[in-house]
DNA sequence: CGCATTTCCTGGAGGC
DNA sequence: TGCCTCCAGGAAATGC
């Protein structure tokens, strides 16, 4: 059993919401006061001078959609974050030591603090929006449904299609917010085979799947959301729901459910984890 | 258009 | 110890 032990719990919605919640609790009504871009290229959408653009402005809330963090900002614009594979969104005193591949600080009002997004591997990136005409830019594309506001029916709609079930279900433009983790804990916990074919399910295959979707990342997010290793929320604090994992990451341990071993296998490109009794192959 | 595959990037882990 | 290679994954880009 071997296993590379990097970037295997990479940010997903339940992550990304506790990032948001925290932050929206923490810096909303503060003021931008400066701003340190130390890498350009990882900001993208609206040119310009982002520091000057943005200093003075007050961070209204902190909203999640999708697997991004949106700072709402006062009187206009956005500020929004993904997090990628490695990003991290954290709230640090100005004078701690500024880790390597930090590539955004902002200074804000009401004490000596700093928002850094730090991601060493830059999958992910920064979008400013002034708050003009939309401006998309590049790499932040249409988004899917909000999982936990799907509605039956149109979930059931969705699966319409020839795609394996796990692909589909990581296609960000169809259902947004989900990673690899959840899509494992969730198909475990349906009874689905991540190679199945979408539109292969019945009604009721369909309808359990998305309860277990939603069961899956509400829990998750009671806890904070899953660290192995790189994880952290916007305290620096690790998530704990990986103890309550049955499949993800568990090759060759036994299901929780039946006892039949956890097999890994390569799924839309991305290891999966899968156990062979709980979720017959079709 | 739908779907599958490739590509980007870095650090950690194993081999020697 | 240290160099070398491989592998992880979100989602855009590319291919069929």
């Amino acid at each position: 059993m071997c296993f590379f032990q990097s970037s295997i719990d990479m940010p997903e919605l339940p992550e990304v919401e506790t990032i948001a919640r925290q932050l929206d609790e923490r810096i909303s009504g503060r003021r931008v006061v400066d701003v340190f871009l130390h890498r350009g290229d990882i900001l993208h959408g609206e040119p310009g001078p982002l520091c000057a653009l943005l200093k003075g402005r007050r961070v209204q809330s902190v909203r999640r959609r999708a697997k991004r963090i949106f700072l709402k900002l006062s009187p206009r614009g956005s500020l929004v974050f993904h997090l990628g594979m490695s990003g991290r969104l954290t709230l640090v005193p100005q004078e701690d030591s500024l880790e390597a591949h930090t590539h955004l600080c902002l200074d804000l009002s009401g004490g000596s603090e700093q928002l850094r997004f730090r991601d060493p591997r830059r999958f992910g990136g920064v979008w400013f929006d002034n708050g003009g005409e939309v401006h998309v830019g590049r790499r932040l594309g249409r988004l899917g449904a909000e999982p936990l506001e799907l509605a039956p029916a149109k979930f059931r709609a969705m699966l319409d299609r020839k795609r394996q079930i796990k692909a589909l279900l990581l296609d960000q433009t169809i259902i947004a917010g989900l990673g690899n983790i959840y899509c494992d804990e969730s198909l475990h916990r349906a009874g689905i085979h991540p190679t199945a074919v979408a539109q292969a399910l019945d009604p009721a295959a369909r309808d359990k799947l998305l309860r277990s979707i939603k069961t899956i990342l509400k829990r998750a997010i009671k806890f904070n959301g899953t660290t192995f290793m790189d994880y952290r929320s916007a305290e620096g604090a690790p998530g704990s729901f990986q103890k309550y994992h049955r499949v993800y990451h568990r090759e060759g341990q036994a299901c929780k459910g039946c006892d039949t071993m956890i097999e890994r296998i390569k799924v839309a490109g991305r290891s999966s984890f899968v156990c062979p009794a709980c979720q017959p192959a079709a």
